[in-house]
DNA sequence: CGTCCGTTTCCGTCAGACGGAAACTCACCC
DNA sequence: GGGTGAGTTTCCGTCTGACGGAAACGGACG
């Protein structure tokens, strides 16, 4: 992002494709050259030739979007081929024995990275989104994924608490003493932590060598008080996916 | 592909990422070099610039994949975060009332591209997979999609119907009567055509001008053959997705 | 201990990327 | 109608950074 010495090719291309991100998924070519820091001559150049591959591709008004190919591409990472295909049937499962949201995340540095989510038209309506970071202290899988973190990750983390809703918590002491309960308890909960009106029950998904790989959770209205008496089927359904992943 | 003039960086770069496809996710540096035609120290250079940016990742065993970013990246593309995101809700509603593979597709030139499906532990295998390719003439989405494409498309993959199980359609005339009547009637459907075992109901899905822009179907086991009395909850569904895809 | 196969590093040569400038397009407004 | 401006596209002379052969490296196998 800042100053690298040698600006290679592959990093104007790759600067122009990181241009793109959840808050601007359309660009124009000026919007795209500035992003990626390149004179617009330069960035029409490589634009184009990532056009005829269909890496990026241009909307009815002209601006440039994510094209097919890269969409496809990202479909073969093993987040999407492994994670996702191996969890989807006991999310759905869940989905219908509770009719709530159910959202899948792994840990990506010091976020929490939404892989998959289910919901109806009649589940409250959540933040995340497949591909689209959140911070780990504030979100039922972002406590999970953080409690079975690194301790650098967890240092990292716990120095620089950010308050999003009053409920937050943003006392270094007490992230610990909760990151600790989560491992104790073998499930994490928010209440009112990322959004007012929203609560949350996460637990830990493992791998095949009983690393924790991604967070799998419910995320309710706050009404709904009694969530942790749904811990006992999202730990069966963690089990379901580590076993559909090492098949 | 094939020996094109002047071989950009940019061009190697893709030549690299399309090394990777649904057969063959996983590669070894030599693999990815001969796939994308350069020397391997070309092709180390370059992946090693990829690997930096996190577009590739190497896994367990040293092979490459593609990379979490990449990934990220596809899920801004528009069948993502427009067709996919405006489909769930509906999909997930015909899966609750059928408890049938639900699936959702786009037409990329003379295949049926799968966007998502949803199913549950008790559904139907199917072939498709989000990302994968599968022919228009023996799908029920492809056949809708062929339906409604254009003059040469219809031209060029009624010219060669390769056949694919003991039932698909293999005849010109046919094919073109077959299309006929989907658009007479709104739906498609196809019998072991694909696969032994497996019928398929499909509507397509329309667009805010009124164009056909994705397919979207139930795919069921050969036993039931009532099907058809769920064409009405598909074009229901199918219209909720054009509502929300105009938001 | 030697062989094989894939990976990584090195560096002299030269092909291809660079980007400033100018032409172009289109929408909008006076 | 024609003037303005923002964004896009084309052009081409300069020179930098990509190229890839070769050789060293690593580790799995017998």
């Amino acid at each position: 992002m800042a100053a690298d010495p040698r600006p290679s090719v592959t990093s104007r291309v790759l600067a122009i494709l990181g241009a793109f991100d959840e808050h601007r998924p359309r660009l124009t070519l000026t919007e795209l050259a500035q992003a990626a820091d390149l004179p617009v001559s330069t960035a029409h150049r490589l634009v184009g030739e990532l056009r005829a591959w269909d890496a990026v591709e241009r909307d009815a008004d002209g601006r440039y979007v994510v094209g097919r190919r890269l969409w496809k591409l990202g479909t073969l990472a093993p987040v999407a081929r492994e994670l996702r295909e191996a969890s989807l049937p006991a999310m759905q499962d869940l989905y219908e024995a509770t009719h709530e949201n159910v959202q899948i995340a792994v840990r990506e540095g010091t976020t929490a990275l939404y892989v998959e989510r289910i919901h109806g038209k009649a589940s409250v309506p959540v933040l995340s989104r497949p591909g689209v970071p959140l911070p780990l202290h504030a979100t039922g899988v972002g406590k999970v994924l953080l409690a079975y973190a690194p301790r650098e990750v967890v240092e990292q983390c716990v120095e620089n608490l950010q308050p999003i809703t009053r409920y937050t918590i943003t006392e270094r002491g007490r992230m610990l003493r909760e990151l600790a309960a989560v491992r104790r308890l073998g499930y994490a909960r928010t209440v009112e932590e990322m959004g007012y009106g929203t609560c949350s029950l996460a637990v830990p998904v493992l791998g095949p060598d009983d690393e924790v790989v991604a967070s799998l959770a419910l995320v309710t209205s706050t009404v709904r008080r009694d969530l942790v008496k749904f811990a006992p089927a999202l730990r069966v359904a963690a089990a379901s996916i580590t076993r559909r992943m090492s098949l």
